[in-house]
DNA sequence: TTAGCACCCGAAAACGTTTTCGTTTTTTAT
DNA sequence: ATAAAAAACGAAAACGTTTTCGGGTGCTAA
């Protein structure tokens, strides 16, 4: 059982291989009939055209790479999604690698991708990620290249985010507005820019609000993980009894520290109020429900591939594309942790 | 900025392409000496050889495809994070792509990937998928086949799988062990076979220890989430007063139900014992913490990988290969959700 | 009749590699 | 010195497409 190829097709039917490609490929220098004739002779040999050989003459792949931190991850499986629903609809497929949020690994990673010549890269980079070169280097071999949730500034190319401050900002607002007065934050570990965003909206909704900034009440989790919010929530027992509010850099974070006072008998929200960040579905689900700040994963990933997607039809038409910045927006869940 | 080639490699050098492309693969009929002088020139234009033009010649894309019925879901999104650490190992990329649990774009999907060449293909079938005409198609072109967790007994291929009517016996049994003996199973649809084994495992353990099967204690959850346990909860307090356990088919049916009845004040374990499916990592994180039984999923998608691997090395050995099935372990895990 | 003009068609190059097989060069043995 | 054997190299085909460009028809108009 042989591969159908177009010169099979031109066999049988006594014609040229070049006429069958036109054919199949609609062009106007074909006759009516020697059009009707090949494609019907192709559909009785179930004829497929060769991607290998396509992608070589085409010098283009029809496909797309995808690195992101982790993959077991609600926000970004997320992402995931909404960008190999956009990219099958535009007839795209995604390669998706994992960098574990090591710098080390993303730029091999990247260079896979290269190797592969995937049409464009879509990335959200690792926690560590400082050194872009990498990331010059898919630039410089003018490969498509599209950046979000965790970008770096440093690099010229679209970028699909939400503004860490301002959605942070608007949820500590939410638990001064509710009362509270003495706010601690769990922050993420020390470098990453949304940890720092967060961080800073957290202080400037504070200071806006006439609340002094006291950073004994800040505890940073490093992996941002369960265990961590845990660990923060029982420090912060012991170090203060007077915290009346926590605003946690992600659901996670502060589904740990619930479980602690929880288990502790003290009341949330009445004897303190939690917000987290994210609105990972498992927020609705605990008890108390976790007030948090909706992070549209879906979306962004929808969009970072239309923006990608842009940018590849600009470049095999030959013209210029200007890299643009979308911020998407944000928005405070109320829900039982918060009075 | 052109392009390095061998061709560009050969004119520097003044040798013919033959010699360059036999040089970097170290064929042994090429003198040490010229090696050295390819393999230098080479690396100091960066030489990287065209992927397109390898795969063409080679007949192979060291690509795999991978078909799953969501993304968005933990056990599911463990597997993919196995499948693609190992893939790379072997330096293969995975493209992958998702169902939504419609048989209809599942088969849409094995034809894109087919079209798309890949060396192999792994899946998880949607829940709905009883026609496995595309399935067959797959072995009739020789494609490397693998299938996990949700398969079809129809399909002659290598499976990885864990046996869910054995660990639903398990589930079950730690209920009756812990003292319940009104027990309610919250299944999925009547139609997918693990939720048809997991049911068939509690029934069994119910008659093997002298409890009589009650079908009105049967709830379905057709869709298999947090509401779908909410509601089947619900109903369950309405028809009866009498239930001292509940076997969830997933730990999101199990917490939907738990948060029912923290609400309704109704005591878990000391009222009511719960057992979850899959081991979730939330779990743990929720109060109580839940008693589940443990589904690998990272393993399950190392061991799936590692499977097609084989599979595909004897294809291209021209080497005979038999399906193999391998059945991976579960545990009963305890928490504070029973007693 | 002949130039001009649609209208069709196909030869051939190109994409960049891998591999077979024949040829040339070098080495070894006689 | 010469034949045989071994070592090194290269021509060319093949993988299957797309696209340019140069014809060959047959028709119309002068």
């Amino acid at each position: 059982m042989k591969e159908v190829t177009l010169k099979q097709i031109a066999e049988n039917l006594g014609i040229s291989i070049t006429t069958v490609s036109k054919a199949l490929k609609n062009y106007p220098d074909v006759s009516k009939k020697t059009k009707a004739l090949v494609k019907e002779e192709a559909k009785k040999l179930h004829y497929k055209p060769n991607v290998f050989a396509v992608n070589l003459r085409m010098q283009r792949s029809k496909t797309v790479g995808l690195i992101i931190p982790e993959v077991v991850h609600h926000f970004f499986s997320s992402v995931v999604n909404g960008i190999i629903e956009q990219a099958e609809k535009k007839g795209y497929l995604v390669i998706i690698l994992q960098s574990n949020e090591s710098s080390k690994l993303e730029k091999k990673q990247i260079d896979l991708l290269i190797s592969k010549r995937v049409d464009g890269i879509m990335i959200s980079l690792a926690s560590t990620t400082t050194d872009i070169s990498h990331l010059q280097e898919v630039k410089e071999l003018e490969i498509p290249l599209v950046m979000f949730d965790k970008i770096s500034k440093l690099v010229q190319c679209s970028k699909i985010i939400i503004n860490d401050r301002e959605a942070a900002y608007k949820a500590t607002k939410h638990l001064i507005d509710s009362g509270c007065r003495r706010i601690a934050h769990f922050r993420g570990a020390l470098l990453p820019q949304n940890s720092i965003d967060r961080f800073l909206g957290y202080k400037k909704a504070l200071e806006d609000h006439g609340i002094v900034y006291d950073s004994s009440l800040v505890y940073i989790c490093e992996r941002v993980d369960y265990e961590d919010g845990i660990a923060a929530a029982k420090q912060l027992l012991k170090d203060h009894d007077d915290v009346d509010g926590i605003f946690a850099i992600t659901d996670l974070v502060a589904i740990g520290a619930i479980s602690v006072f929880n288990e502790m008998g003290i009341k949330v929200p009445q004897d303190i109020s939690i917000m987290g960040f994210s609105n990972w579905f498992i927020a609705s689900a605990i008890t108390p429900s976790l007030s948090t700040v909706n992070q549209p994963g879906y979306e962004m990933g929808k969009k970072t591939f239309k923006t990608l997607h842009k940018e590849m039809k600009a470049k095999r038409d030959g013209t210029e594309f200007t890299p643009v910045t979308k911020v998407l927006k944000t928005a405070v869940i109320k829900r039982n942790s918060t009075k």
